[in-house]
DNA sequence: GCCGTTTTCGGCCCGACTGTTTTCAGTCG
């Protein structure tokens, strides 16, 4: 098998459903080991294959000494001998009917056992054809409901595949807003905010959590469920409801009093690993912590709390801001009241990645606005100053000398701009392609003419590791090449990024002053949060750019806000956030 | 199977909801 991060991942998670199946309870602690093993795999940075060769598998955390053996057996020969015992009694077609949504391994075991379904690769035809038959309401611990259930989730799986794709933050977002703004109307609700994965701005969200405090839940979940944009409901408790979208999202809704919102906002904010860890926590305590608040086992006394503030003080933690909480030390640092201050919004002073309409003849798209438009912009967003960054004129098409006369002639338009401005100050850089060679798309003379160059990669993204490492340093070399964009080239649900040694770039972006981009824009949010913080460790310096192509684009800067918070940044850490005369500084050493 | 500022052994998070049940199992977040 391929031993990447991502199958390995899938691998234990299988193995896992196969402890589930064998024996729940006896298993339940190698469960969840293996659960968790997993999801720390799916986000390391690092592939285990080069820890493996660097003998560094000991320090992935939730991999002790017989996962890591384990490990070893897999990188070594491809397999593992005690993996595939378990999971030898599983059979296959079990697995794909784990993606439908209230189906679980024990439900998945029994119906690929009871009707023999053994090719992975129909199951779910076969399924349906059993449920259309009415055979699943025969069997034992299933009924009308539950078949007409799966017969549902199955035909709609079948219709709406984008539906298993997540949603990029920004989709995310909007979507929540527009229904934030449709409960508002709702007199009982007092206070509403997002949970989940879109509260900790993940860059990816699968389903849409809301949290509503009120004294009449019954007031908020009816005027909920008739949502103008809902498909279906699928759950409607006393507390809780969810709803289908028309867009074929998924939306929870919770409500609690106000009261006891902090508790509920924090319970429901946090990963996992993250309320798991903070609950063995308070366990040593002698608290038992739930979303109603938390309760002291010597007393058996419940106490509520009315914002996270208290409900962490309670524990003896600073408060953690939501994008942190995932369970990668920000306990530890809230214990000690080291939590540093994220970089805000209202931190960012200006931007350098967005594309005029100017006509630089440029080897990849042109922008759609003009300076004047997207100053105006810039101005409005309080911006000090903005970089303007055209792709290069294309190298194909032109002389060196025709480049030159195009880049020169853009900064003499710039330069009219500005005179007639005077608001918000002017870069002049160019977003220049590192060729596949490593180097820069256009030559010395020409990127004399800029304050600094933004430099990316925009062909050939299938090399191997090492090649596309020294490429990338090599584009990265020029002096006026200050700034890498988009670093890894992902577009999300759409292509992965390309390989290249982290390490080796990060290093080399330290010893030579130059920053790494958070492209805000939307299919993008690149550099991901998980490098981000790997590349903190290095003490980098970052941009955040919107990448616009259009002046309306330039609002999407909030999202890569989101990006940097996540990556655990504060404004110290970021170039845009720092003055006109800094930023002149910073792009001449 | 993992892990350690009360442990190298003995712990390991908590509740809502549904469906098929007559007190609970499975799934989800």
């Amino acid at each position: 098998m391929l031993v990447n991060n991502k199958s390995i991942a899938n691998l234990l998670n299988r193995v896992a459903v196969a402890y589930s199946i064998k024996d729940e309870k006896k298993f339940r602690f190698q469960i969840l080991a293996y659960q968790k093993a997993a999801e720390t795999i799916s986000n390391e940075v690092r592939e285990v294959i080069d820890l493996y060769k660097e003998h560094q598998l000991d320090t992935i955390p939730g991999v002790g000494a017989s996962l890591q053996k384990h490990l070893e057996e897999l990188c070594r020969t491809g397999s593992v001998t005690h993996f595939e015992t378990i999971l030898k009694d599983v059979p296959e077609a079990v697995f794909p009917l784990l993606d439908l949504p209230t189906i679980g391994p024990k439900t998945a075991y029994k119906l690929v056992t009871a009707f023999k379904l053994n090719n992975p690769k129909t199951v779910l035809k076969d399924l349906l054809a059993m449920g259309k038959q009415n055979k699943i309401a025969t069997l034992e611990g299933f009924g009308e409901k539950s078949q007409n259930e799966i017969i549902k989730t199955i035909e709609q799986a079948g219709l709406t595949d984008k539906a298993a794709e997540r949603m990029t933050l920004p989709f995310a977002s909007q979507m929540a807003d527009q229904l934030i703004e449709y409960m508002r109307q709702c007199k009982d609700v007092k206070e509403i905010y997002t949970l989940g994965s879109l509260r900790r701005r993940m860059e990816t969200i699968g389903d849409i959590d809301i949290a509503v405090a009120t004294d009449n839940a019954n007031s908020v979940l009816n005027h909920f469920i008739n949502y103008p944009y809902k498909s279906r409901l699928l759950d409607r408790g006393d507390v809780s409801a969810s709803i289908l979208a028309t867009n074929g999202r998924r939306i929870d809704i919770k409500t609690q009093s106000a009261d006891t919102f902090g508790a509920m906002l924090q319970h429901f904010t946090g990963n996992k690993e993250h309320n798991v860890h903070l609950r063995e926590i308070a366990l040593k305590k002698g608290m038992s912590l739930s979303e109603k608040g938390i309760k002291f086992l010597k007393t058996d006394k419940m106490k509520t709390y009315k914002t996270e503030e208290e409900f962490y003080a309670a524990l003896g933690m600073q408060w953690i801001p939501p994008e942190m909480r995932e369970d990668l030390g920000e306990i530890e640092l809230a214990q000690k009241h080291l939590i540093p201050t994220l970089v805000e919004l209202k931190d960012i002073k200006g931007e350098f990645h967005v594309h005029s309409s100017f006509n630089i003849e440029p080897s990849h798209d042109l922008g759609v606005s003009n300076f004047a438009i997207m100053l105006k912009k810039a101005d409005d967003l309080n911006y000090k100053y903005l970089g303007f960054s055209e792709h290069n004129p294309s190298v194909s098409k032109h002389s060196s000398a025709e480049i030159f006369n195009l880049v020169k002639k853009r900064n003499e338009s710039l330069d009219k701009s500005y005179s007639s401005n005077k608001c918000v100050r002017i870069f002049k850089l160019l977003e220049t392609d590192i060729l596949t060679d490593g180097r820069l798309a256009i030559d010395e003379k020409s990127l004399n003419l800029l304050d600094a160059s933004i430099v990316s990669i925009h062909s050939s993204f299938n090399m191997d590791k090492e090649t596309m490492t020294n490429r990338i340093i090599k584009g990265l070399s020029h002096p006026k090449a200050k700034i890498l964009a988009h670093p890894t080239g992902r577009l999300i649900n759409t292509r992965p990024g390309y390989q290249a040694d982290w390490d080796k770039i990060f290093r080399f972006c330290q010893q030579n002053n130059k920053a790494l981009e958070i492209n805000a824009y939307p299919s993008r949010l690149d550099l991901i949060s998980s490098l981000v913080r790997k590349a903190r460790e290095y003490k980098l310096k970052f941009t955040i750019d919107t990448d616009s192509h259009a002046v309306d684009q330039m609002s999407l800067m909030p999202y890569g806000v989101d990006v940097a918070k996540k990556g655990w940044l504060t404004r110290n850490d970021i170039i845009n956030c720092l003055d006109y005369e800094e930023v002149i500084k910073w792009m001449s050493k």
